[in-house]
RNA sequence: GGGCGGGUAGCUCAGCACGGAUAGAGCAUCACCCUCCUAAGGUGGGGGUCGUGGGUUCGAAUCCCACCCCGCCCGCCA
């Protein structure tokens, strides 16, 4: 006898019960929910009942004797799981499972299902495509940004293992002028191999050709405004020059050949903005040599994006270019249908969505949680020029997904909550609103460096990889620590999968929409509430199991009746619980928090009570037993936030 | 000005969707525990106006209202 969901059955079980008791003493009572709630203590039962709180005024009577009432009339014997039920706290009905049956079910349970535990499959998959981490091609990819792959990952492998068909997107944002910034840059260097990883590369190249462009700009506008003789105005440009001018000596001092040479070419250019205006028009435009020019820097940067998401083992099913829907028409026949719609109007030549419009035709505030007095702003769609925007391309990109999948889940930083919350609005607009209700902007908080605001254009910020490498190296110094006698690949391999697994872990472990300031302790933690310390935990169990070298064929378990043993117990029944949870509330910290609290309760088990040497054979068998289930449900609960269960470390 | 998100121990955070029993962890700090299955561990101590003020409720960190502080957004940027 196994089941999918032991806590659940317990539940159900318990819930029959209380209505059936509830029926039988006040007969002409209907309640809406029996409130039941995990206890705050594991001596108060395994489930408690608050109803007859809530019933006590109704009924003008005590709640404790309403209590009494209904747990006399529980028919306790006619359940597998209930124990006994017991009135207490002033009120609360509390539940108390038969452990003997309980563990059994549990343990027989995981041991069974194995890698699967946990993963209830849902009873209506659906195609969901995923997008997540998307960052521009330009530079590599920062810490700040890094936060995205890793929620995105890690709602991906969560939703696959619910049962829903996950495709893992990444929207290459390749039109735009800032492409054509760095294509220029590359192009005045002479288009030149990397000398070192692809994406660093290039995000120097487009830091100082930004910096030089922002540099040229900013002069001519004030000399332009000196000209003018709008002083205010001048020293307004004044500041920023002053600002974009220590920029450029911090770039000379760091990359000096790199910005000496571009310093050169660039200057050889009478403008060197029109010529990234051009250039990104005729990428618009598809011309071939734009088209060449542009695919190769933003190919060149993948390539290093690759590298580093493969280091993290974050895959994706498919890469995206913008360009393809702007080339392929179906950003404009999107247009196309909009204009019919009478939610577009056109002002002083541009082409805007009136968002409030549809908010108000179709009745929205309320279902969207908006405000009754809140205006959604206009959105622009098409600018005088006749180009549009990366919100307007946007729409013709969801649209594909939908072509493809029943649930979109972007998850993009909570800046672009308005732009994320137009989009949502255009898809009503355009009648599909079926699309709109399926489309989930996963939003989360930004990641700031103390003090300031990571910025690429400026060059700062701390990239992803230089992250990994400082936690790898960090996690091997501590390997030399406690394990000086493994063999040096052995040890390199722990301190890869630790370094990395602390990154992963800091970053989904921490609610998405909290901000965060990055220090390096933070990120780079090996103690209680990290991955090392599940990590190591895991390996301590197998470590256990690899010693006991047998099969807990003579389990008793009746025989744990410690309340360490119980709590355990408890925990791992629960996990397809916090699973189902975090797959329908799409929150992948509750694994992370799951993972840390059964590691926390298998070690107090640990340093408190033998397994293998515990006495007689039957309680050790048990013991072996939960040993190996805690082990299993640790492996499993971290494969979900893509952080590897080692066996030994 | 409007919108969204955050404000819980010295620091970093759980708990809030679904209101319930003494508000939990970790870091830091102090004192302990390896002849014993991995000490990246465990045990114990001290440390809290749950931003402020109202309200709803038998009961509020959790729900409602107002206000304060921090961040983000309100672009013919992405």
């Amino acid at each position: 006898m196994i089941s999918e969901n032991p806590f659940a059955k317990f539940r159900e079980e318990c819930e029959t019960a209380l209505a059936y008791a509830l029926k039988k003493t006040l007969p002409e009572i209907r309640v809406e929910a029996l409130s039941l709630s995990k206890p705050p203590n594991i001596d108060f039962g395994q489930l408690a009942s608050s109803l007859c709180f809530e019933l006590a005024k109704k009924l003008k009577q005590k709640p404790i004797a309403l209590a009494e009432r209904l747990v006399s009339a529980m028919p306790i014997s006619d359940f597998s799981l209930i124990e006994k039920t017991i009135a207490a706290g002033g009120g609360y009905v509390n539940f108390y499972a038969d452990f003997r049956k309980f563990s059994d079910l549990t343990l027989s349970s995981v041991g069974q299902l194995n890698s699967k535990y946990g993963f209830v499959r849902t009873d209506n998959p659906v195609r969901v495509i995923v997008e997540h981490t998307s960052v521009n091609p330009l530079h590599p990819i920062h810490i700040g940004q890094a936060r995205n792959p890793m929620l995105g990952d890690a709602l991906a492998r969560i939703l696959e293992c619910r049962g829903h068909i996950v495709s893992r997107h990444y929207y290459i944002d390749d039109v735009g002028r800032q492409s054509s910034v760095v294509a220029y840059g590359y192009l005045k260097l002479g288009k030149p191999k990397p000398d070192e990883k692809a994406d660093r590369f290039v995000g120097k190249i487009y830091t100082v050709t930004c910096c030089l462009i922002e540099l040229n700009r900013l002069k001519r506008e004030f000399e332009l405004a000196k000209a003018a003789l709008l002083s205010d105005e001048a020293a307004k440009i004044n500041k920023r020059l002053a600002e974009w001018t220590s920029i450029a000596a911090e770039l000379e001092e760091k990359i000096p050949t790199l910005f000496g040479k571009l310093l050169a070419k660039i200057g050889e250019d009478e403008n060197p903005e029109e010529e990234i205006n051009q250039l990104n028009r005729a990428y618009e435009d598809g011309e071939p040599e734009a088209k060449n020019l542009i695919r190769e820097v933003s190919e060149l940067c993948i390539q290093g994006f690759r590298e580093t998401q493969h280091r993290v083992e974050v895959q994706y099913d498919s890469w995206d270019w913008e360009s393809d829907f702007v080339w392929s028409n179906r950003v404009s026949k999107v247009l196309q249908k909009l204009k019919t719609s009478p939610f577009v109007y056109t002002e002083d030549g541009v082409l805007e969505f009136d968002a409030e419009k549809v908010v108000c035709t179709l009745k929205l505030k309320g279902k969207m949680g908006l405000r009754e007095n809140y205006e959604v702003p206009p959105l622009t769609l098409v600018r005088a020029d006749g180009t549009t925007l990366y919100t307007t391309r946007d729409v013709a990109y969801t649209l594909w997904k939908f072509d493809r999948a029943d649930r979109v889940v972007n998850v993009i930083g909570m800046e672009q909550s308005l732009a994320q919350l137009q989009l949502k609005l255009v898809l009503y607009a355009l009648g599909y609103s079926r699309y709109a209700d399926n489309f989930v902007h996963f939003a989360y908080n930004l990641i700031t460096l103390p003090g300031y605001k990571m910025s690429s254009r400026r060059g700062r910020y701390i990239s992803f990889d230089e992250v990994l490498d400082e936690a790898v190296e960090r996690a091997y110094e501590e390997v030399l620590k406690r394990s000086p006698q493994l063999p040096e690949d052995e040890k390199r391999d722990i301190a890869n999968f630790v370094g990395i697994g602390a990154v992963r872990y800091a970053l989904v472990d921490v609610d998405p929409s909290k901000p965060v300031i990055f220090t390096w302790d933070r990120v780079l933690n090996f103690e209680t509430n990290s991955a090392p310390y599940v990590q190591y935990t895991h390996a301590r169990a197998c470590s256990i199991l690899r010693k006991a070298s047998r099969k807990p064929r003579n389990a008793d378990f009746g025989l744990l009746k410690e309340k360490l043993e119980r709590e355990l117990v408890l925990t791992v029944a629960s996990f397809p619980d916090t699973f189902i949870a975090a797959t329908e509330y799409l929150k992948p910290n509750l694994i992370a928090d799951f993972a840390n609290a059964l590691a926390d309760k298998f070690n107090t088990f640990y340093n408190a009570l033998p397994v293998i040497k515990a006495e007689p054979k039957e309680l050790s068998d048990a013991r072996i037993a939960l040993t190996d289930a805690v082990r299993i449900v640790l492996h499993n609960a971290l494969s979900l936030i893509g952080v590897v269960a080692p066996e030994k470390m």
